[in-house]
RNA sequence: GGUCCCAUAGCUCAGCUGGAUAGAGCAACUGAUUUCUAAUCAGUAGGUCUCAGGUUCGAAUCCUGAUGGGAUCACCA
């Protein structure tokens, strides 16, 4: 629509002798009540005509029809000028724009990101809120690419560390040696348990000591089971054979059952980072910022910086004994992720209860004088929370990953099954509807809300799989993908319409604003922006498909058209979906 | 207590850099299937956009303050 507000600078310039900016045009989409497609409000014009909204409404309406054949009409309605733009326009914006498999492909823009989502503790299995931060990363990545990006979808794997330590310690003392292959457990939940289970029996050793007379915190300190877990966790830093070779078996089975999940979702990377790789890298970035002036010595040894006149804290990045931290090791592996990409933007998606440590993290690094942390952005979700309030693994108020799944496969398969759909099905083609509908119903669930809110969720009510879901989204691919089968014509060609119906002109105005919906994903790293639209297309394709016969059209040519926009609507559909990671099904 | 985030229909959410009578879905009610998939469509009802000021021709949107909710402020990660 960019040669509407070129145009209207031209009759402002004409009109009333006033030079003005593109941006200073209020261009806008024509609410549904009112004739027309874009709106153009008049209000900040009145200063230059000195005329009445409405007067400048119309002269401006008056010469954009004298000089835009695209313009058709227009009518104003107080400061507001609506204009009809003509159909010839809109159907050659099908024919040139929409159908043409070059639609919504971004020409590469030259530029590198890095998405580093997920990033799980291999302690225990994933839950609901790994499942939104996975969801999240995958579809910000499928949108990035989409916008012309090269994409590098990474994965940071914390290892390492006391949480491993201790389903490794309850492990060897409670576990018999069970294996995910002897128990048929899935791996992530077999280390899992024993994660509990160190926190049960620790609570019990608590408990006998605070009898003993022992103070709450005293207890924690003393307790054998806690000690021998930080024994563990030197051991592992000494090398120790034996305890290497028991981490590397455990994070095996994590590893796989994880594996399991991942594919489940259908998210996926690029590059792996683990933190017993990374955990001693920061340590000349300290020695850099020491050099530099940036840190600074305490007496004990510990090395800070001053982030007061920022309205920060002093913020410790090495700690008294040398160690790292964890703000030194993602010092460190930011540094290092720059040396393997050198990319132009690193993206980190991680929940905003992270939102103090990456403000510090990104000023640290820009205080160091590192030009790609211009490059970093934190992006900061909202909490899944339950009714109950927040999840807590170790309190067992965790919606489990796979549970979920599960739970969503089988809704799908129940409410396949009461509508009578899965005839000719094969019995694979029903699994994988299944997963596919119900996968798309969480996925849509999940997405469809900005990313920085947070996000109730009740496990006692279902997902919905009706209205503004996923699944209706799919049922609409499906419906197209059917009326497409049965189409017995070839219609590839293009066809010479002269009039179209409101609803086909709706249809085609607003697949025109695929590629710039993806662009406004892409720069608000936000899928709910993609969902949103692609439910409103496939409303009015609903309505379109609802009030115009396609097969039994007035005529050929008018079949062939509404088959072509239903192509074209399918397409987008699919596309859409694509980019929320979300599967539409040619049957349901 | 300091800092940051959030508040829109009974519930879950849209609402673009300020613009028309604030929109969807769910739940409730009414209607549509001899016709391309009714997981659909059409309609009814439901609102002091938390409150109070301010800026503006115009505020759900911007500013200030209040209230309520959440997060964070470890030599944890």
């Amino acid at each position: 629509m960019d040669f509407i507000i070129a145009a209207v600078v031209e009759a402002v310039k004409h009109l009333y002798q006033t030079d003005i900016t593109a941006d200073a045009i209020n261009l806008q989409e024509t609410r549904k009540e009112f004739e027309g497609q874009v709106t153009i409000v008049t209000f900040p014009f009145t200063k230059f005509s000195r005329k009445s909204p409405e007067q400048t409404g119309a002269e401006i309406g008056e010469y954009l029809k004298a000089n835009l054949p695209e313009v058709a009409a227009f009518n104003v309605i107080k400061g507001f000028l609506n204009i009809s733009i003509a159909d010839s326009y809109w159907l050659n914006q099908l024919y040139t724009e929409i159908l043409p498999d070059t639609f919504a492909v971004a020409k590469p823009n030259g530029k590198k990101v890095m998405v580093e989502y997920s990033s799980p503790n291999t302690n225990k299995p994933l839950h609901l809120g790994h499942v939104r931060n996975n969801l999240l990363g995958f579809s910000v990545a499928q949108i990035l690419d989409a916008a012309g990006y090269e994409v590098i979808k990474a994965n940071l794997v914390n290892d390492r560390g006391i949480h491993i330590c201790k389903s490794m310690l309850a492990w060897q003392l409670f576990g018999n040696g069970e294996t995910p292959e002897s128990t048929g457990e899935k791996g992530d939940h077999l280390v899992g348990k024993y994660y509990v289970i160190f926190d049960k029996e620790y609570k019990k050793e608590i408990e006998f000591l605070k009898f003993e007379g022992q103070t709450d915190e005293e207890a924690k300190k003393n307790a054998p089971l806690i000690k021998q877990a930080q024994e563990m966790l030197l051991k592992w830093e000494a090398g120790d054979e034996e305890v290497i070779n028991l981490w590397k078996t455990m994070n095996t089975w994590v590893y796989d059952g994880f594996g399991k999940t991942y594919n489940a979702l259908g998210v996926a990377f690029d590059q792996f980072y683990y933190e017993s790789n990374t955990y001693l890298l920061g340590k000349d970035i300290v020695e850099e910022g020491l050099a530099k002036g940036v840190f600074f010595t305490k007496e004990d040894g510990s090395v800070w910086i001053d982030l007061t006149a920022d309205g920060l804290d002093e913020k410790l990045v090495r700690r008294s004994d040398g160690t790292s931290v964890y703000m030194t090791q993602d010092l460190g592996t930011a540094q290092l992720k720059y040396d393997d990409y050198k990319m132009n933007e690193s993206i980190y998606v991680v929940g905003n209860e992270q939102d103090y440590h990456f403000k510090v993290l990104f000023l640290i690094l820009q205080k160091l004088g590192k030009t790609w942390a211009q490059g970093l952005y934190h992006l900061s979700y909202g909490m899944v929370d339950l009714p109950s309030g927040k999840m807590k693994s170790r309190e067992g108020t965790v919606v489990d990953a796979d549970d979920l799944i599960n739970e969503m496969e089988q809704t799908a398969k129940e409410q396949t099954e009461a509508l009578g759909k899965v005839d000719g099905f094969s019995e694979e083609d029903k699994q994988h509807l299944y997963h596919t509908i119900g996968m798309g119903a969480l996925k849509y669930f999940l997405l469809k809300v900005d990313p920085k809110k947070r996000l109730l969720f009740d496990p006692n009510e279902s997902v919905d799989f009706q209205g503004h879901t996923g699944p209706f989204i799919q049922y609409t691919h499906a419906r197209i993908k059917s009326v497409m089968s049965r189409a017995g014509v070839d219609y590839a060609d293009k066809i010479d319409i002269q009039e179209l119906s409101a609803v086909e002109r709706d249809l085609i105005v607003i697949l025109t604003q695929f590629p710039a919906i993806i662009n406004d994903a892409a720069k608000e790293y936000s899928p709910a922006v993609i969902a949103n639209y692609i439910y409103e297309l496939a409303k009015i394709y609903n309505k379109f498909y609802h009030e115009k016969s396609i097969l039994q059209a007035e005529d050929e040519s008018l079949k062939k058209f509404r088959l072509q926009l239903s192509a074209a609507s399918a397409k987008v559909i699919s596309k859409g979906m694509g980019l929320l990671g979300i599967e539409v099904p040619e049957r349901m």
